[in-house]
DNA sequence: TACAAAATTAAACAATTGTTTAAATTAAGC
DNA sequence: GCTTAATTTAAACAATTGTTTAATTTTGTA
């Protein structure tokens, strides 16, 4: 799987930045060659094409971005405690991870390309099956409300950070983060607070 | 403003379409042209060029998209019934300009361009007075909790909708959503319902 | 009808795109 | 050290890009 040279990782990471920044579109090889200090020709040499270099990227990428649930599913602690974790947990790795979210978020609703992105699916699922126990758990605690839209928990957490990140300049001058340190620092503190406190809400609210 | 030809009109709305489902970069002129039913010197005859066009769209689409927020304002409801009601035109502006809303959402995230999106900020601005204001009377009353995190408020919403259609093969798929009637009909039921489910948990919850 | 302005067209434009080629360099195995 | 394979390079490639040109058609007006 992690079958890569330090030549080829060179060119993944400088693709993971020019698709990030610039769109698939809006990259081109020669961007990515240059940011990686190798010549165009290396990145049909070695991943065939631009869009075969972009699937590459995608597979080296998720591979890698796992989340620790299996630690969380075996905690003695509360459902709700379980929650909070793995809201947080959920943050950081987007927060992580930002670049290639950018990236699939824009290439899956795209209708032109058709890129395998199975790995990206199973790893939702896999989280939905644990965020499903979790959420069962709760309920039979009799802690959580039984009118809970579980598929759509995920979608909130996230939604709600990437909303914020597609709209950072706005939001950067409304809550007045002037540097690259208080933007970070809001999204770990304030932000991923909010989400939290949403969540928890939500479960624990009684109509 | 809104001072455009029939067949200017035809090209806007091409533009729209090719912009939402192939992106900017990946939109050619002639694409374009070629779904406007027109010759492709026609664009840059009409408009200037193609990032002018972009431009053009972006101010065309958002002077009509002012929600109707006076009318809620003066309307004689509770704060809580004013937020869900708010939360219900929130959905139903980005539902119903999506395409919008997807183009904008990328070119903002793109480092490259340089956009003018005043008209966008200035709109966000707006919807952010009004609903500071609902929020304090809200807790002035007494009803809504003292910790809320007012301008992640918008996030949360927006962001929830355009998470579940940014991965929407995927949801179509976990939620059993075969046709695009019954994907409409998710939105407009159990994704709206959700979401002010959500909020108005987050409203009232006292930790 | 006649005339000027606006609209529309096909063709050409230079630049950029992803990819390939063929030669040159480096690395590895014996 | 020789040989073969792997790597790296500059150049060339055909296709596509956004835009312009110059000629033609349509429209509106007097």
């Amino acid at each position: 799987m992690t079958d890569f040279s330090d030549k080829q990782i060179d060119i993944l990471q400088a693709a993971e930045k020019r698709f990030a920044e610039d769109g698939f579109d809006g990259a081109s090889v020669r961007d990515i060659a240059k940011e990686a200090n190798v010549n165009v020709a290396m990145i049909s040499y070695y991943f065939g094409s631009k869009e075969k270099l972009l699937e590459a990227l995608i597979i080296y990428r998720i591979s890698g971005m796992r989340m620790e649930l299996e630690n969380l599913s075996h905690e003695a602690i509360s459902p709700l405690e379980k929650m909070m974790k793995l809201t947080e947990l959920y943050i950081a790795r987007i927060n992580k991870n930002k670049c290639m979210y950018q990236i699939l978020h824009f290439e899956l609703s795209i209708k032109k390309r058709a890129i395998d992105i199975k790995a990206y699916t199973e790893v939702k699922r896999k989280n939905m099956d644990f965020l499903n126990k979790v959420i069962q758990e709760g309920q039979q605690q009799g802690i959580f409300r039984k009118d809970i839209n579980t598929p759509l928990i995920p979608p909130t957490i996230i939604g709600t950070f990437f909303h914020l990140q597609m709209n950072r300049p706005f939001y950067e001058e409304v809550l007045g983060l002037t540097t690259d340190e208080a933007y970070e620092n809001y999204i770990n503190t304030e932000l991923t607070n909010h989400i939290k406190q949403v969540i928890k809400a939500y479960l624990l609210h009684e109509n």
